[in-house]
DNA sequence: GGCAATCGGAACGAATCAGTCCGATTAGCT
DNA sequence: AGCTAATCGGACTGATTCGTTCCGATTGCC
C-alpha cells in the first residue's frame, strides 16, 4: 500500500517542474539536478509522463518537456496513474480484468470498486499546485 | 497503487470469517475451502492476521483461530496493515526512515504525511461488516 | 551536410512477492 | 501417562515485477 520509487520520484520531478512557471522549457537532466534523481531514470520518466498527457515532448537538440496543463489541474493521482497505471485496488476492480480465481465466490468484490474510487479521490484532491509550494497550512 | 494478492486474498478470509460470527471457531484448511485461497497460503496469512492482534490463535489439535474484535470494529486498513505494513504513500512519510537521497531538498515531503492519512482514512471508513454483506447500498 | 543534443525503447540485475514445505506445539484418545 | 493426530509457526525456493542502465532513433543548430 504504498507507491513505487518510480511514482515518488515522478511527484518530485513533477513538482520541480512546475515551480518553473506554466510554460518554461525543461528537460530531463535538468530536472535530474534540481530534484536528485538518477538521470537515466528521470528520462523514463519524463517519457511515461509525456506518454500520459502530462508533458509535451519535444525531441532533438534545443527540445525537452514543458506541462501541458497549469499546476492547479494536475493532481497526484493523474501522476501516479501515469506512472504505475491504473489506480484500483484489486484486479477485478478493473473492468476487463477478470482471472481471478477467487471471483466465483467472492463477496467482496463489489465493494472493491467504491473503494478503489475512494482511494483515487483523496489523491486526486491533492493538485500539484500544492505540491510544488513548500509548508501545509 | 494497489494492494498485492496476499492483502486481497486477507480481505476475503477475513470476510468469510466473519460470516461465521464473532465467535466462531475457524482454521486455516475451512478458510481456505470456503474462499479457495490456496491452503499454504491462508495458512500464511492467518498467521500474519495473528501476529498483528485481529484473531486469536490456538495451536494444537482443536486449535484455530478467532476474530478478537467485532466486525464492525475492524476496518480494512487494518487488515492491509496486517499484511503489507504500515500504510505510507512514501519512506519518508513513516518516522525514523530517512534513506531517501532526495530528501535533502525534497519540497514534497511535507505533504506526504497528510497523504498517507487521507488513503488510510479511505481505507479505514470501510469496516469488515460491510464488506462481509453481499451488495453496496 | 555534418554534428551535437535530446527523446524513446530495449536489455540487464536486484529486490520483493507468491507459493511450498517441514518442524514445533498441543489437545484428545488409548 | 504415553501416543497419535491435528494445527500453527517459521524457513526455503521459484517467479514476477521493479529499478536501473545502456544504446539506438530523431531533430535542431552550425
Amino acid at each position: 500500500m504504498k507507491l513505487t520509487s518510480l511514482a515518488d520520484y515522478a511527484v518530485v520531478m513533477m513538482a520541480a517542474a512546475a515551480r518553473h512557471g506554466p510554460g518554461a522549457r525543461l528537460n530531463a537532466t535538468m530536472l535530474a539536478d534540481e530534484t536528485g534523481v538518477p538521470l537515466p531514470t528521470a528520462q523514463k520518466l519524463v517519457g511515461r509522463l509525456a506518454s500520459a498527457g502530462l508533458l509535451a515532448s519535444a525531441r532533438g537538440a534545443g527540445g525537452g518537456f514543458q506541462l501541458l496543463k497549469a499546476a492547479s489541474e494536475i493532481t497526484l493521482a493523474d501522476i501516479i496513474e501515469a506512472v504505475e497505471g491504473p489506480i484500483a485496488m484489486t484486479a477485478c476492480a478493473e473492468t476487463a480484468r477478470h482471472d481471478c480465481a477467487l471471483e466465483r465466490n467472492c463477496q467482496v468484490k463489489p465493494h472493491m470498486s467504491a473503494v478503489s474510487g475512494a482511494v483515487r479521490g483523496a489523491l486526486a484532491s491533492v493538485s500539484l499546485a500544492t505540491l510544488s509550494q513548500g509548508e501545509p497550512a
